[in-house]
DNA sequence: CTGAAAGCGCTAACAC
DNA sequence: GTGTTAGCGCTTTCAG
């Protein structure tokens, strides 16, 4: 491919005139800079990134990395943070650690390598060694969204996840209900561990205890959703609702809930959290408590560029003063929870 | 960030060495090796990828461009190819045009100059000008995905759309429909129209013709297709199915017909093209035809993997010889379609 | 087995 | 306004 002197040489000039002109860098005499433009046009020159992010030492690259690209709850924060970065005239490459840790941390090793100007991730390990590697991971500041490590001295944004699974406990509980079931994600991620904590808020201000017998575990996938609730809708004191920590989860347990012949809401309510992009075109059409996902994935990129730009003190500088930006979920009352009659 | 001649210097031998120890391209004694692997921990040292790509000409990066992140087929299709691809050593940069045929070109700009080793892309715009753009779009051998231009001279990897449409609408004939409606995408997307194609196939087989009040176009999202599904639904003589183009667009007409006060498919039969991943927690459960999207991922990458390596011919030097890889879709019968009695 | 040195394509002093 | 040149970090001959 033709490089910067093919085009010098085309034009007849030096390969110093043709990048000033080129990146308007300097004062270059109106007909030259158009000699310059029709020899770009004539041997087919485009710029070599790679030569240029090597002696410019920095590139308009951020890295993205998130847990699960085909939950549209991730799908749609990767198209609000493409369009942020993208607006500020930053690339995302978008990768996808599939909720697991050792190829996240690869992932973030190749970014780092590929000298990306910084990296979101949303996290899906735990552990001490892991949550180290996550520290340890320099070169490119970095900020976690979406999930938050405990200890982590990195700056985070994210929803008040506490809130979110109070304020649809809250709600179920207002319609009636006591039997409320959980159906949480992994656990040791504060996505997951949060919204439980919030259910259990909840449960407590009405003066209720959570029962063991109701709160269940699968891994923010919907078929593991799907699993576990059907044991759950075979007890004989089977719940009257159930709260799932995610949109898919929910989705899982509404199938179960066809399937095992019960009727949502008249037999059984279910609410999820995170907002699903159809939720009006199912039936029922689902309760959930939503992100605000465009300004969390702004706020992403806002704060992450204050670390490209310096204006952001480093981790290694200053770790007591890691920030959090936590943003606040909106109930969406649907048809999938109904009065306790 | 640590270079190689700091590692070099710590360990107190040249940078060739270094690199050689690295990269296992060439004898080093046990003992330097040690060292130099000991100065790599000591001094931090993470490998400049821009520095390396420079020097080699070449990288380890494939660019993917899809028409919309957030459609759950598109982000299945990314999983895929990031699998496969990933099993061939290369990473994907992912890139949404948003179905915008400017972004989608500068996206393919952006990775051309980032030196990407070849580029998948699921094309979103048409006519001259741009079907030359993507042929001209040289550098990175580039090969197309999901859906056709037609006359474009570059490898192809997708489904037999006509088919898709073609079974979904004779399975529907099956049923004793006769009055089938039809929801498709953009014009001009090969998706769309080749899925249009083989439904008015499937009519004339049957001795029918397309009624043009019953062919409506949306542009391939959910909300267009409630739109445009809403007066249909409010004809006297209203169809008693109805087929759309795509996944999320079916869920679109879903939503109207329940939002009508109708119900599928004991009133109207509705049918989608793509599966949906969370098809059997909606009720009712979709019928659709599905496409086999990780084999078609893992064809995309290996085509372009041809490419990249030269076995395949350039199509500058053998414009006639594009390929094609085409794949069947599967019907999947389940509830929306009912037999009209 | 190890080292010196060239050069990938580009930008930014600096000199003219 | 334009040209010369050093050097970003790395790999790779080619000598030793």
């Amino acid at each position: 491919m033709a490089n910067i002197r093919d085009v010098a040489k085309h034009a007849g000039v030096s390969i110093a005139t043709v990048s000033t002109a080129l990146n308007g860098t300097g004062p270059v005499s109106e007909k030259t800079a158009r000699r310059i433009w029709d020899a770009v046009e004539a041997v087919g020159y485009a710029p070599n990134g790679i030569a240029r992010s090597l002696r410019l030492g920095k590139t308009k690259l951020i890295g993205l990395v998130v847990s699960e690209i085909t939950n549209p709850f991730f799908g749609a924060l990767t198209l609000a943070i493409e369009k942020a970065a993208h607006a500020q005239g930053y690339a995302v490459i978008v990768c996808n650690s599939n909720e697991d840790d050792a190829r996240e941390l690869e992932l973030l090793d190749l970014l780092r390598v590929q000298r990306v100007a910084g990296i979101l991730v949303a996290p899906s390990g735990q552990g001490d060694k892991y949550r180290d590697s996550l520290a340890r991971n320099a070169g490119a500041p970095l900020i976690t969204i979406d999930r938050h490590v405990e200890g982590l001295k990195r700056d985070f944004v994210g929803l008040d996840n506490r809130a979110a699974g109070r304020m649809i406990t809250e709600y179920i509980l207002r319609l009636g209900h006591r039997r409320i079931a959980f159906i949480g994600g992994r656990t040791g991620v504060s996505t997951s561990d949060h919204r439980y904590e919030g259910y259990c808020q909840a449960l407590a201000s009405a003066g209720l205890q959570p029962d063991p017998a109701l709160c269940l575990r699968a891994d923010f996938r919907s078929e593991t959703a799907y699993t576990v609730a059907q044991p759950l809708l075979a007890m004989t004191d089977r719940p009257t609702a159930i709260v799932a920590a995610n949109n898919v989860m929910a989705l899982g347990a509404l199938q179960a809930i066809g399937d095992l012949g019960f009727r949502c809401p008249q037999d059984i309510s279910v609410a999820g959290i995170d907002d699903f992009p159809w939720s009006t075109a199912l039936r029922p059409r689902l309760t959930t408590v939503a992100q605000p996902i465009e300004e969390i994935g702004r706020a992403a990129v806002e704060m992450l560029l204050e670390h490209i730009s310096g204006e952001a003190a480093a981790p290694e500088a200053a770790p007591e003063a890691a920030r959090s930006r936590i943003f606040l979920p909106t109930l969406i009352a649907r048809d999938s929870c109904a009065a306790l009659t």
